[in-house]
RNA sequence: GGCGGUAUAGCCAAGCGGUAAGGCAGAGGACUGCAAAUCCUUUAUCCCCAGUUCGAUUCUGGGUGCCGCCUCCA
């Protein structure tokens, strides 16, 4: 089965066809860097790098693009509040986006691009939307002449009848129509500005990243991805200012993707509710394995809703997948034999059977939902084999492991469990605690067992010994 | 008002024409010094009402509930 997604273009599940065979050219739009990100944006940051990751795996040469807004209303607004320039509040920011994306297993953007360091390009994609008759400067703002595209709206699907009754006019704004919006404004006392042809301001929101994906992935990408309240005006906007640029005809996204929102407690995250939450926050609570097998657990055009519950229920996920790994390594130490009669080849052709049904799910519309189901599919055959068989083959070892560590690397929600410094100590009080045992003293044995617990560390008997892990 | 999404067990969640994956939690059992982990067993008239069909959770129509977008919120 090839792979097939849902595009928000056509209200369709297509089959993926990219530009250059073999190559993938993906724009995601990236955080406005005036705060640490929340656990809402999270969302398309985690599903978006599962997408990237599963095209990799699937030989894709993918280049993935994902922005910095670093100037805009909220830029100039928080770093007026805490009296610092706009720029270094930016840089401030985005270190804590890496920080707290690193943490949550994001694979870097190829490219990380800052609306600043494009002005040029971004006044030069204004400049050829003017040329083409589709912007019109208006006393140093530059607008988009809506009524210019036709094609205005396919994207969000409404007419502009509609749309216009529910746009409204900012005060101070000179445009022509209520639909028109802004390519480039007009400098503000206090405000960070760069010259223009059209006097000194600063560009748009939408403009920044019509200009800085073409530079980098051309004027036909294959997939442009966010959130769906981006879809309008967002995502509208730069489709209209893409295309009204190149004026080429060709269509600025082949494949627009966009993920459902987070909801808390059933509610639209938002600080006035008291509901809000950071990534940063989230990390702190829970582990970083558990807020992505909580994101990937549902498909990702639905809506989630983030509970303690759902956290606690995704924590435990997680701890079923990392047993699994932890106790395939633990029995690879001590009950390997190649001279088993364990039958490796019928253990193969099921593993393989789980894999197409894997890639059969990521492939439908990149289904990690259902994907999932089939890894704990795999961790239960894994699980089965390891409790009937007294000993298994080095082959069994090598299989499972590649599989499970193959399908992590795509979903990134089992993580390392290897073990680490402190296992010396360790290592040294089970000794201790295996020895109170064998003297019956269970009060030393549980005193030990309860100490370690303290810290973090379970122990498991096991007829071949104790074995240890870490609680995520 | 316009556009759109969604309704599956106690909870989370796939499936979407041939009578329901998986996870979490619960119950019983095996194993264990006790645990933990794991294994076995167990838990669903798929929101309601019509219709299409040999057959619908799955399609169509109509309800109802919840949610989102409609100019700077992922």
């Amino acid at each position: 089965m090839s792979l097939v997604l849902f595009n928000d273009l056509t209200r369709k599940k297509e089959e993926f066809i990219p530009i250059k065979p073999g190559q993938v050219s993906f724009y995601s739009c990236g955080p406005t860097v005036y705060d640490y990100f929340h656990i809402g944006n999270a969302r398309p940051f985690i599903v978006f790098d599962v997408l990237r990751r599963w095209l990799e795996h699937e030989g894709y040469n993918v280049k993935f693009v994902q922005n910095f807004t670093d100037i805009d209303d909220k830029m100039i607004h928080r770093a007026h509040k805490e009296n610092i320039t706009v720029q270094e509040l930016a840089e401030r920011f985005i270190n804590e986006y890496n920080k707290d994306a690193d943490s949550l297993g994001i694979k870097r953007p190829d490219v990380a691009p800052r609306a600043t360091e494009h002005i040029q390009e971004i006044i030069n994609t204004i400049s050829r939307i003017i040329a083409n008759g589709h912007a019109y400067e208006s006393n140093g703002d530059v607008y988009f002449d809506v009524k210019s595209w036709p094609k205005y709206g396919t994207l969000c699907k409404q007419n502009l009848e509609d749309l216009e009754s529910g746009a409204r006019v900012e005060p101070g704004e000179k445009k022509r129509d209520p639909l028109d919006f802004a390519l480039w404004k007009a400098e503000k006392p206090g405000e960070p500005s760069w010259e223009s042809p059209w006097g000194k301001g600063r560009p748009g929101w939408h403009i920044e990243c019509s200009a800085m994906s073409s530079k980098y992935l051309g004027e036909n990408i294959d997939i442009h991805s966010g959130g769906v309240d981006l879809m309008f005006p967002h995502h509208e906007n730069e489709a209209a200012q893409s295309e009204a640029a190149s004026n080429s005809g060709k269509p600025f996204v082949n494949y627009w993707l966009h993920n459902g929102f987070l909801l808390i407690d059933s509610e639209k995250m938002s600080k006035s509710l008291g509901n809000f939450m950071t990534a940063r926050a989230a990390l702190e609570k829970y582990n970083p394995l558990a807020l992505r097998f909580f994101m990937l657990s549902a498909h990702y055009r639905s809506p989630i809703n983030f509970t303690p519950e759902s956290l606690e229920q995704a924590e435990s996920g997680v701890m079923r997948l990392r047993n699994c790994l932890s106790d395939l390594d633990f029995a690879a130490e001590n009950r390997v034999n190649d001279s088993s009669n364990f039958d490796v080849k019928e253990f193969d052709a099921k593993l393989k059977d789980f894999h197409a049904k894997f890639a059969d799910s990521m492939n439908d519309d990149f289904n990690t939902a259902a994907a999932i189901g089939i890894l704990f599919d795999v961790v239960h055959l894994i699980n089965t084999s390891l409790k009937e068989n007294e000993t298994l083959p080095s082959e069994f070892f090598k299989l499972a492991k590649k599989y499970l560590l193959e399908y992590d690397n795509i979903l990134g929600i089992i993580g390392d469990v290897e073990s680490d410094s402190e296992s010396d100590e360790i290592n040294a009080l089970i000794q201790e605690r295996t020895q109170a045992r064998k003297a019956k003293n269970f009060a030393r044995s549980d005193e030990i067992r309860d100490l370690l617990k303290s810290r973090g560390i379970i122990l498991e008997d096991t007829p071949q010994g104790t074995k240890w892990k870490r609680e995520i």
